[in-house]
DNA sequence: TTTTTTATGATATGTTATATCTTCTCTTTC
DNA sequence: GAAAGAGAAGATATAACATATCATAAAAAA
């Protein structure tokens, strides 16, 4: 899923209503403020680290959060697998697909920093074979692909 | 490469060996700092993170190294290939094939941490083909594997 | 030897994340 | 509706990880 021009209001309102359904259906509480900071995450399609979700918190009138704030928030979302973890960044972006939770996979562009998510059946399957040729298995895995997107190879 | 019970002096000992080999052979300097955080690096088949290595070279009867110390001997290291970072566990290893330069990918006990290095061209070759196939390319990757391995299974 | 380069020491600071205790809010129970 | 309990958020402090910068030392080059 590239960039270009596109209606990125859409892109949050989605975010947030299938959140806001998902957590109905598990029970599970969609706070004003993790709904917030869900949005703010959804700012752009690009990883924002915590530190940064928190100066955004901010500038919304709001008076200034301390880490926990956000990091709690953070955990929630990840947890209810609405938001992933770039571990390679320390940031976080949203997941596109959150309906079935999973473990997220990542290509990173060096150059804009737009990060798409894949799902490569093919992929999970080799790092599953990978691991159990060593004896290994796999209960998650951590896929974060660096290299340039289809934009900036022009 | 399991643990069990071994000779892991032996270990140490080919790591230093190997690297000094490969120092002088590319003409870079394996200096005595480098050399001993090498060898604090390969204290075990766990990873180990910058202020433990700190901590650990503190006992070995220096006075107290100050964090770029150790910071700049293993940028030196990771740069020669002589040592990998765990991005998902802020920690490094040594590497165990450092004659050729590669991108480690990582199996993660989650019981005993035990870390195994992989170089499987399957899963390069899958890593390469699911970037292409959302036009990106793939430059380095990033793969962390946790589960349970042989030992910790039983 | 003099100059230049590279490595290390030292100090300060920046960045990321968590522990802990308190307060608030909402729900349940009486 | 009041009391009790559970979960979320606020507040404060600190831990863990990493880098910028300038000074000094050691090695290599001229
Ligand atoms: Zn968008
Ligand atoms: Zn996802
Ligand atoms: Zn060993
Ligand atoms: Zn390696």
């Amino acid at each position: 899923m590239q960039l270009r021009s596109h209606d990125h209001n859409k892109c949050i309102e989605a975010a947030v209503n299938a959140a806001r359904d998902i957590c109905h259906r598990r029970e599970t509480r969609f706070t004003p403020l993790r709904c917030k900071v869900l949005e703010l995450v959804w700012n752009s399609h690009a990883p924002v680290s915590a530190y940064e979700l928190l100066d955004m918190l901010s500038q919304e009138g709001r008076k200034r959060a301390a880490p926990p704030t956000i990091y709690r928030a953070l955990d929630f979302l990840i947890e209810e697998g609405l938001v992933h973890r770039l571990e390679s960044l320390n940031a976080f972006i949203g997941c596109p697909d959150p309906a079935h939770k999973h473990q997220g996979h990542f290509l990173i562009c060096r150059t804009c920093r737009t990060v798409t998510e894949v799902n490569d059946k093919k992929l999970i399957a080799r790092l599953t074979k990978a691991a159990r040729l060593q004896g290994y298995s796999c209960e998650t895995s951590m896929v974060e692909i660096v290299g340039l997107c289809v934009e900036c190879q022009n």
